[in-house]
DNA sequence: GATGAATGAGTATTCATTCAT
DNA sequence: CATGAATGAATACTCATTCAT
């Protein structure tokens, strides 16, 4: 961001911004997200809005940031052991919708439409990290070992699994459908139960 | 498309543009997808881009037709019965791979981000219907039973599931990684083993 | 003309194509007339189009050329004298809108929209004199003397009074209204009767 | 507009635009009536035209309806009764002239050639109405009667009439030529004396 | 700081015209 | 000669960004 907001204000304003284009990106997509209309909905003047984010991609990168961080606050509220896989299964579903129930479309958007510096590009972002550890280790754990190389795999199989399932809800409108957890939940269940075993050995 | 191309030198005009624009819309996604662009790419004038499209619209239609005609293509030939769980998933993972080789994002550009003509967008286009009957049809045969409601959306639930890891590893570049295919066909292996039986019945 | 036809095919193309071209500018105004709808409309190839009129302004001007000699045609075969002035000016009228029935719009359009080449543009134009002189005629006639000054701008007058009711009923889609005609033969007469007479001496 | 303009500088910057666009339709007729032109002779972005034009039709509709309020206020101040047709008729021709006079070939362009919003296309909207009704009222003053239906007819028939005399002066660049100013009075004057009139009564 | 007027490069699309077949 | 595929300059309109007030 240009400038570190000093007051009260002008963090009320940027907070406004954020949350308007988070709402725009969501609703309109990236072909929709325009800095005018952003401007507008926020209440502010474009020429505010470019007191606090110097061009386009800083802005979207903003909110992303805050989405990300709302999401694995989210996750890491769950707990991660003392709980069977199939508890574990029905509580991540149910964060993991919450998630996505503020902003439906905002999360597909944001990695798949929007351009983004170079910091979330890459693999080795801070959130993918962080994301990819948590699944891990919650397979890891629900396996009783410490992760390991193919743990990661899988955790990121896994999540990209759950990633496809309610995105696509979303993407229909059907993200509260609960046959749809249900399955998911079971999908779940199963990879966590069955994850290190070889095949065929249960 | 706006025109019947009569003569060989316009057929091959139409694929060609129609080739350039699945590139570009994979490589730069729908953001990048201009007009002037494709003909560029495609070596032609951009008077002969609408001489056969009338609009963008079209010409997304037309490589969207194209690219769900190549992948059901591929998943039609698969064998749906008389094969174990385990080697349906081996095949089913190498042709959807073998879809998303040429173009990586396109599928996701395709669905996601580029508008279409009502024909695509609705859940009843008759691509999802196939798509989906034939996931729903591949349960119900390992579960040896025929296709139940229950079916349709375990159907749903692995189709999207595996579409989510597919196209975030092809967004990492990573669509040929061995690894992750063994782990995704473990995770189809298991759900349709398991499909049908309550949780925790094994 | 970029080539005077020879054969009796070659002419019969032409004229399909100024009645194609007509139809168009008549129906469409300027902005409707591209030379490739002309030339689809008249059956032929964009190709022959430009082998009989080497660009857009010759093709308008054929058409031109053509309206307006049909159009003087049918002034000429009125009776100019030996005739009380309303019998004229009811003649006058008759063959006015016969001339702007077949293609109701095609006159204004030809005159105020479409460009053309020097040869009509200008007021010394054959078409303007021959035109201008027949009213100028008309005048002197009905005042009994032979055509001077004062009868070349009464002409014009006339004449342009006339376009103006007719092209405004054409626009209005009122070209066959009798009451208007009344009116206009009225007009006319008065003007006849009146034309060369100190204004007050009736 | 799409935007009301708040500071004077932008107030400034709307009418530069219609008047620049006025003088384009003017000199160059609808066909040579492009916003980018327009913006250039206004000495504008184009991106500031269309901060307060949404579209080229509504440009059109601002000049369009600038001009008609303009020459409606020049058509209201002429006395109406209490003067002889002759003065009448000689006050109107000032009127009319002059309200061609600043932008010659505007109005034929604006009612003919320019596509416009429905408020102006049809037959019955506001200004037309007042239009004619002012010389239905002419009409019948000078025949010291109040209007009836004929008056209406014969009211188009002499406005149209008026109209064309003009257009067709300032097609020729002749709109100032005393001469024709002259006979148009003596038209006017004799139809105005003789409405209601069976003619041949006088 | 805040405002919103102004900018202009970029995008979809049309159409007169050329030329290989 | 006829065809119609190909061309590209021109046109309406958008939107990220700047800067005078």
């Amino acid at each position: 961001m240009r400038k570190e907001p000093r007051q009260a204000r002008s963090r009320a304003t940027v907070e406004t911004i954020v949350e308007a284009g988070a709402r725009i990106l969501s609703n309109e997509g990236w072909a929709g997200f325009t800095t005018n209309r952003v401007a507008e909905l926020a209440g502010v003047s474009i020429g505010s809005l470019y007191q606090y984010f110097p061009d386009k991609l800083t802005l979207v990168d903003a909110i992303r940031s805050q989405h990300l961080d709302d999401s694995m606050a989210a996750m890491r509220s769950l707990p991660a052991g003392e709980i069977t896989p199939a508890d574990f299964a029905v509580r991540l579903v149910e964060a993991v919708v919450a998630a996505h129930s503020v902003h439906p479309g905002l999360h597909r958007v944001l990695l798949d439409e929007a351009p983004s510096s170079e910091e979330y590009r890459n693999p080795e972002s801070k959130f993918e990290i962080e994301y990819l550890s948590y699944f891990a280790n919650a397979i890891a754990t629900h396996g009783n070992r410490s992760p390991n190389a193919a743990d990661q795999i899988a955790g990121r199989v896994l999540s990209d699994a759950i990633d496809g399932v309610i995105h696509n809800a979303a993407r229909r409108g059907a993200i509260h459908d609960q046959a749809m957890h249900k399955e998911l939940v079971r999908l779940i269940t199963l990879y966590l139960g069955a994850t290190g075993q070889v095949l065929g050995d249960s």
